[in-house]
DNA sequence: AAGATATATCGACTTTTCCCGATATACCAA
DNA sequence: TTGGTATATCGGGAAAAGTCGATATATCTT
């Protein structure tokens, strides 16, 4: 994994809101239908709304998130949801401690 | 401080290089001249050898690691000493502990 | 004061990123 | 199979970043 392409993925300041919202995803997305959403994440459409951006930024900017390990993707039907992935950004983490 | 611009400092191989060099100057810039640029830096007409870019290129980077904190900057005569601003990288985890 | 050296800043050009609307693809429901 | 909805991908225009050479500024030496 590059880190250069993690620290681009973090140089927005859309993508780092859509990751801080994915942390409390209840309260940040009171909308979401699928109950399950605290295991599964939260789909596209509820990020775009909340984001104010077009549904095409939105959706490059969730797989620039997903190339950069920090969410990962589940499709459930119609759906993608994303969620934070929390290994990814602990190895973050290392990386900042070691490589930094 | 912007988080945005700390990432995009650290969003570019040769600026993560040069942090990653000032860790270990004394490995890294033998040919430094001040034989106190362990505690006061390297200076910039090393780095910009090491990195093989031009001198305006370096002298840019390095206000950008400044301007984010990473690094911090001790004129001397005509040189101009740069060193790991260890706060600043401590406050970059703190960073990602909380806000990400 | 004049020349030499180290760094910073400027202007320009190229590449990348930011966003959008339009279109394609995948899935669902009737 | 025909629409309808959710997401992904494509093509493009504007803004930002990468990088250079040329020039400006600051400092040192003589």
């Amino acid at each position: 994994m590059d880190q250069v392409e993690i620290f681009k993925a973090l140089s927005n300041k859309t993508r780092l809101q859509i990751l801080n919202w994915l942390k409390e995803p209840a309260e940040n997305f009171p909308e979401q239908l699928n109950p399950d959403f605290e295991n599964i994440g939260v789909c596209v459409g509820q990020i775009q709304m909340k984001a104010g951006l077009s549904q095409s930024t939105i959706s490059e900017y969730l797989s620039i998130l997903q190339r950069a390990n920090l969410v990962t993707a589940t499709r459930v039907g119609q759906w993608t949801y994303y969620k934070r992935s929390e290994e990814g950004i602990k190895m973050l983490n290392q990386i900042i401690g070691t490589a930094l």
